[in-house]
DNA sequence: TATTGTTATACTCTATAACTATA
DNA sequence: TATAGTTATAGAGTATAACAATA
């Protein structure tokens, strides 16, 4: 049987799920405008501007095959976006980092991915405080 | 120059955003575990079981290609999930809509996306009710 | 001999253009 | 003649298999 509590939990996530799901187009359209691709930005976000990543490592993350990820990372590399560097430890491993345009980039997208919806920005302060003082208690994001 | 409640609008959005974010690799291994795409979800989204649409609206409605809305309503009609009825109206005209299996494969998918994270579920009553309460007058969902 | 990344190849998803059947 | 949907064809994105360079 479910506890009052379950049920408050069910309805703020669906509230929460659902107004995610309705502003989901003004972020596919961010990435758009700039040519990307959702794979794009995901790749985007797997690398760093000072500290390159093996091919392998990437394909791992993304779930993808490493022939792929040479292809993902091509894409990033012909728009600027990324670069390889050879490692100096081992020649056959190849180091993708972010490009200074590819980290100004992905920060643009960040930030507008992080811009609330009207739905929020309508909200008082009361209400807005209240959500935070909420979420800042459900503990540290993870996997699952 | 940037007002206190914005700035609390902006941290809330933030938390649900990144909330959102970190779970979404649950919901991909949710449509993976019955070989859909998230464009097969999203195909199933925009059907009823009661009331057919026509290709050309479902193009409109993908952002697709009419062809392409032919490959993808293809491609969940031999899965059973969706089927074509000619429309008595104009013969030119095909109707789609949901199978029972399809509702019934999008309404188990539908809990499972709206199943709460431990995040959430482990938030005490007073957080909960604070978060239902305040995201409840967070306005109608609308496009944007 | 094993491993990293790439290239060769094939399959899926997508769009454009040509087509069929209705209207 | 115009419209709804499909089929033919070609271009992206993906995986599998074969390969080159390095360990």
């Amino acid at each position: 049987m479910e506890t009052e509590r379950t049920e408050l939990a069910r309805k703020a996530w669906r509230l929460m799920f659902d107004l995610l799901t309705a502003t989901s187009p003004s972020r596919s359209e961010s990435l758009a405008r700039r040519g990307l691709s959702p794979n794009d930005a995901r790749a985007l976000w797997s690398l760093d501007p000072a500290q390159g990543r093996p091919i392998g490592e990437l394909a791992r993350d993304w779930g993808c095959d490493p022939s792929n990820a040479t292809f993902i990372v091509d894409r990033l590399e012909r728009a600027g976006l990324a670069e390889r560097q050879a490692a100096a430890h081992d020649r056959r491993v190849k180091l993708v980092l972010l490009t200074p345009e590819g980290a100004r980039i992905r920060a643009e997208i960040d930030a507008e991915f992080h811009e609330p919806p009207p739905q929020i920005l309508d909200l008082d302060a009361k209400d807005l405080r209240a959500l935070v003082d909420a979420l800042s208690k459900a503990g540290p994001v993870s996997r699952g």
